[in-house]
DNA sequence: AAAAAATTTTAGTATTGATAAACTCAACCG
DNA sequence: CGGTTGAGTTTATCAATACTAAAATTTTTT
């Protein structure tokens, strides 16, 4: 065909994300080195660095490996950066309703693109019992109203407002609310709280 | 080394997800052939085939290219499947309160994997003024209550319960809800709407 | 200023992403 | 029944590249 492939790719270039920047801001701010990334991923430093300068084109799945490695996931480094806002006026919050329980979520996060953690505020029902959980990261939980027995590893604590916890979340964790009235839930997590599609 | 990279992305396949399938189940539902994604994409059938069967892996950029024929998106094609349900008992409903102006959406699909449309019933307060939207696909409409003042192109309805539209939605559209009431309307469309993440 | 760490750059190549075309199979039609 | 058509599979091939190893450079640290 007179107009090649290759130059077909290259017209669509513009339509492919400018995922290195993305990559290389992640890494960073996750106090990463090319290095480690490398070791991570079993690529070498050398190709992660034209990777991250958008001279050499990952396979799909070294996209993957590179992503794990960060800790993130293809959908984030490829899509478009979410709006965000650092001051979050009390009632201009995104908020969610989920699951059967109806618990209410409310967004204050990302404050800033490439941010590391998530700040919400949850609202559970009385009687709730969390999901058993159990990955990869640190989560920060402030009680802001109600009663909370939270569960870490084999340990017991009966949470009131004031109180926080702050824990790796690769030990396996859960709470119950108490009481007759809701509970109010400040959390700062590294990951993602997941919301229904 | 030892241990050939290709070995190691062999031994990953499994954290690779399953996607031949997906894209061919997508590509009949929308009654496409090899040769009209081909086409499409700038592909080749027989490449196509062996990716939808897995035998060869498609760079990101010709994955992109897959996913944007089959009018969908990396992360559709990559993701775990959704669960799903066909039946579903209407308090069982999944429920988002989107935006500042607390619109209420149910969602009621997908029934089924690789569905091609969307239900859901959205709850809109009094005045609410949708988005002027104006993309590929199409949109069925139901008015369950409240009234609404639908503009399509430069047409404009006045839509009371039992009303219906369907239209391609490449024309521009919005929508106000009249009266004081909230309107409670029953979509079904070829295009997921938009829920925060 | 020197050393160390981190990244970039270069040369190289085994592998592959993708093609062209032959082949197979099922359905349809005269 | 044989020929045709549509759809998909398979094979041989190769230009391009995904990725490496190592040298060079830059940046950071001491």
């Amino acid at each position: 065909m007179t107009t090649s492939r290759r130059q077909a790719t290259q017209d669509t270039v513009q339509d492919t994300p400018n995922y290195g920047p993305v990559i290389r801001q992640r890494r960073k701010a996750l106090g990463m080195t090319l290095d480690d990334v490398a070791k991570a991923t079993d690529l070498t430093i050398g190709f992660l660095s034209q990777v991250e300068r958008g001279i050499s084109a990952p396979s799909l799945s070294s996209f993957m490996r590179i992503a794990g490695a960060l800790q993130t996931s293809l959908e984030e480094l490829l899509k478009v950066p979410e709006p965000y806002m650092e001051y979050v006026p009390k009632d201009s919050r995104q908020t969610y309703v989920l699951g059967k329980s109806k618990r209410l979520y409310e967004k204050l996060g990302p404050g800033f693109p490439g941010a590391l953690t998530y700040p919400c505020i949850i609202h559970r029902p009385p009687g709730h019992v969390s999901e058993h959980m159990q990955h990869e990261g640190e989560v920060f939980c402030y009680l802001l109203s109600g009663s909370l027995e939270y569960h870490l590893g084999n340990k017991v604590f009966i949470m009131t407002p004031g109180d926080s916890i702050h824990h790796d979340t690769s030990k396996p964790h859960f709470s119950k609310v108490l009481g007759d009235e809701e509970s109010v839930e400040l959390w700062v997590s590294s990951t993602p709280i997941k919301t229904p599609g």
